[in-house]
DNA sequence: ACTATGCTACGAAAGTTTTCGTATAAGGTG
DNA sequence: CACCTTATACGAAAACTTTCGTAGCATAGT
């Protein structure tokens, strides 16, 4: 029986997706040099994840150059997005606010961030909220 | 080689976590009806994966009863914060704060919720913000 | 006690992800 | 050009996840 779908990216390719994010793009090496730092991985590994991610349409690369350069073919927060959603159904019960919470709670965050939350707080409690 | 073991659960084992949450224990059986409204997936396969699961120290079964009853072996506390953190370090370049606006902005939050962020973050902010 | 029905264990296949080795191609250098 | 280094493609093994069939065990009715 097949098993369901989900465009989801995978552990690993999150990984690399991470790196191609932050820099605008980047080749296999300047990616296998970035994952290396935290992760043990062979060069070739890196290369056949992002092989394998552009055939799946995660990366576009341009093979006009040598060596190939490569970028993410959807926007982090997009991709952020799927991943949260995912996580909300299966471990949260749909309730992204106990998911701020553990993320808020679980690690410190810069008084910035706090500050975004804060306004986006205001946001979401302000619509229907007090007339 | 062998690959970098992380005690995560996986997708499916999520699932059954969350009903095993809800309810303090289940039978199999109780867990599968739980499954079946929203996943499609036959009883023995529920089966199968709670028997992995133990084996993994993921739940633990009281065998003296018939039929058998399962809990899970940690806190959704917990195991939920393992799940944060590992797609923290994944996809989220370690900041909880992106993390937890991903969440908020992707669905609707209930009042309770955001409320309860708002004291953490006041409780956030109260440290080292404000002398 | 016998039988139908539900429960459990087990094994294995199919699907997916991760890991590299090896071979071939491309580019640069003396 | 001949050679060395770096890049790319490819194939396949290994690890892990998901799926279920089948066989044997247990229990509850009759």
């Amino acid at each position: 029986m097949p098993r369901k779908k989900s465009n989801k990216p995978t552990d690993s390719e999150c990984l690399i997706l991470h790196v191609l994010w932050e820099r605008r793009s980047a080749t296999v090496r300047e990616v296998f040099d970035a994952l290396s730092e935290e992760h043990e991985m062979g060069y070739t590994t890196v290369l056949k994840f992002m092989q394998i991610m552009t055939g799946k349409g995660l990366l576009e690369r341009d093979a006009t150059v040598r060596p190939q350069v490569y970028r993410a073919a959807h926007t982090k927060q997009k991709t952020q997005k799927t991943l949260v959603n995912d996580l909300l159904d299966r471990a949260f019960g749909g309730s992204p606010g106990t998911l701020a919470l553990q993320a808020l709670s679980t690690r410190r965050s810069s008084p910035e961030e706090l500050r975004e939350i804060r306004v986006l707080l205001d946001k979401l409690e302000g619509n229907g909220g007090t007339p």
